[in-house]
DNA sequence: CCGCACATTGACTGATCGGTAAATGTTAGA
DNA sequence: TCTAACATTTACCGATCAGTCAATGTGCGG
């Protein structure tokens, strides 16, 4: 198999456990959905977890690449990039296939801190945190760290909600109650 | 089976299904665990999705019923009962057993929105969202709603993030961002 | 055209899935 | 003490689980 034809198994695989869930999700539907036999998977992933990792990482990668290039699409002063990030997600929140976050997901099925499904899941967090605390440092936030922290809750907590709720009218709560929390680490 | 048996086994399960998951816990293991048969079971549940909802009522009573109360004993006036809440979570972060929310974990399993799953998930939530509203409007709130469900986005994320990152750091962030969007519903 | 290397397949493993049925207690009224 | 009613257990159902293997392509250098 080519690493071509091995990028779009896993990206199929990403999109039946995104839909599905993943222990839901066999081996035997996961080769039917992906065109790729059992054995073929077998041979480039040695277990289930090992594949369910690899489409995690894919997944961050696009994910984060994703809504940084939105989010500078959308604004190019950092501080407006800030409240950006949250029409990024309201458009996110707005596409029919939208089934919460993948990450928050896997954590849920994979509760164990010490299972590398959950770490990954942490580390996914971890980054867009480093991300957030970047454009809060440019756009001379008190306390970047800080309010990056306050705003990746407020994003979790919204992907969380989007998935119950009406999306569109969390969308726009997040929005607000990010703007809120930027001005409030600029003006104090 | 008594009823009181009954409840047993429902809270049982309930702490099976939180700990491990619903579709990683199968009804043989569930059986071994609660200490009652298969048959016994299936005599008072018709099928595991049944059985699930009714761990599910069981905890959405417990979980709101503990969080009113707690709040309630950390403050009484209303406008401190909204920050309060965030005591009472971070107490819940710190427990031992604390793995995330059933109800974020039950709807990460059961995606579709018409799935019964998942709306009991949506309604926990909601009726969260009522109680938030209420001492929202009893501490004299411009927007007891808005603020209500700015809240409740907060408390979502930081479940989220106390289940991968660090928890305390977790609580103590969605606390400060909670004083900032109430005091914000105020001076304006 | 041959033969080797590699990719791919369907069929299979034992274990477990949700759910059921027949057999075996256990209890209580007559 | 006999028996009818009910609770509980053991054993089982077909389906599916993650994972494997022998057999069958398929492409390519000689």
């Amino acid at each position: 198999m080519s690493a071509s034809k091995r990028d779009e198994l896993v990206q199929r695989a990403l999109q039946a456990f995104y839909r599905g869930g993943f222990h839901a999700i066999g081996m035997d539907r996961l080769a039917k959905e992906t065109g790729v036999s059992k054995t073929a998977i077998y041979k480039h992933f040695r277990t289930k977890e090992e594949l369910i990792l690899a489409t995690l990482r894919l997944r961050d990668e696009q994910f984060r690449n994703w809504l940084m290039r939105r989010v500078e699409a959308l604004a190019p002063d950092p501080r407006d990039q800030l409240i950006a990030i949250f029409d990024a997600l309201a458009e996110w929140f707005d596409e029919p296939e939208f089934k919460s976050c993948m990450f928050i997901k896997a954590s849920s099925e994979y509760q164990d801190r010490a299972h590398p499904i959950h770490a990954t899941s942490a580390e996914h967090k971890r980054l867009l945190a480093v991300d957030f605390t970047e454009r809060a440092k440019k756009a001379g936030a008190k306390d970047p760290d800080k309010l990056a922290r306050e705003l990746l809750i407020v994003k979790e907590g919204a992907i969380v909600l989007a998935h119950l709720h009406d999306s569109r009218r969390v969308a726009k709560d997040a929005r607000q109650a990010a703007e809120t929390l930027i001005n409030a680490s600029f003006n104090n």
